[in-house]
DNA sequence: TTTTTATATCTACAAATGTAGATTATAGAG
DNA sequence: CTCTATAATCTACATTTGTAGATATAAAAA
């Protein structure tokens, strides 16, 4: 992957992501649930990404193109994250954790989990001193 | 404040954010420490920010001008972490907790903070039955 | 086989962004 | 009081981003 990925492509990354398989016309679908935009300014957006090789064309039906992710969310989140940590939360964790527990819903599974991810982390640190 | 922050206009308030009072010439004493970037780009980014209303004019020293943070940081972070979080791990919270907590460094006490943090908030979505 | 319609392709453009040189002005040094 | 260095102001520009209309074209419908 050459650049970096604007908002919207992200947003349409976001789709290809859940969806992983999908036509221009579909993500447009997909997108105007949440904005209205020209079938054309949706199509734009993917042939940047297809640029960007940030999904590729997998297949076609018809004269319709089905694109794919090229790349894992992961190796996009991971990074910005990152920066993301830095410019609005200056680089505290704990900062932004908590406001994700305030805010956002987990269930009871997602909450046991944090949990022994956290005791794990703790008893690690313990050994190695930190 | 009006429109949205770039990336780099985001670098600046979160040294705005963590020093609270800073001249341009300071401001790009800090930036470079990072990343190699004229005086003038710097006090760009600057005028830019508090054209956007994100800073503003503090007080003088000679014809030095101080500026400070014109809005919190978690007026900012909020809803951009809504963002960040849908579009890049998919609207799932335990999915980017999970990552800080693998990869970023936490205390103790941090630790221990966001254990209680779960653990209430587990108890409070039993009682309305989530 | 012709018409319609859905897609793709092409072109365009204003605004935002990152970047910095040139110019002006003034506070502080001497 | 004059000089100088530093900070502000002004101007500029290539690139990216969000946005979409116009046009071509092929698949599907009639």
């Amino acid at each position: 992957m050459n650049k970096k990925l604007s908002d919207f492509e992200l947003d349409v990354m976001s789709i290809f992501w859940r969806v992983n398989k999908a036509s221009a016309p579909q993500v447009h679908e997909l997108i105007t649930e949440n904005k209205e935009v020209s079938y054309s300014t949706v199509k734009t957006i993917v042939d940047r990404l297809e640029q960007k090789s940030a999904i590729k064309r997998e297949s076609l039906q018809g004269r319709t193109i089905f694109y794919a992710p090229a790349i894992k969310q992961e190796s996009l989140s991971t990074p910005l994250l990152k920066g993301f940590l830095r410019r609005l939360f200056s680089n505290r964790p704990q900062q932004l954790i908590a406001q994700l527990i305030e805010n956002e819903e987990l269930n009871n599974d997602d909450i046991e989990k944090l949990e022994k991810m956290l005791a794990e982390k703790k008893s690690t640190q313990r050994k190695s001193k930190k």
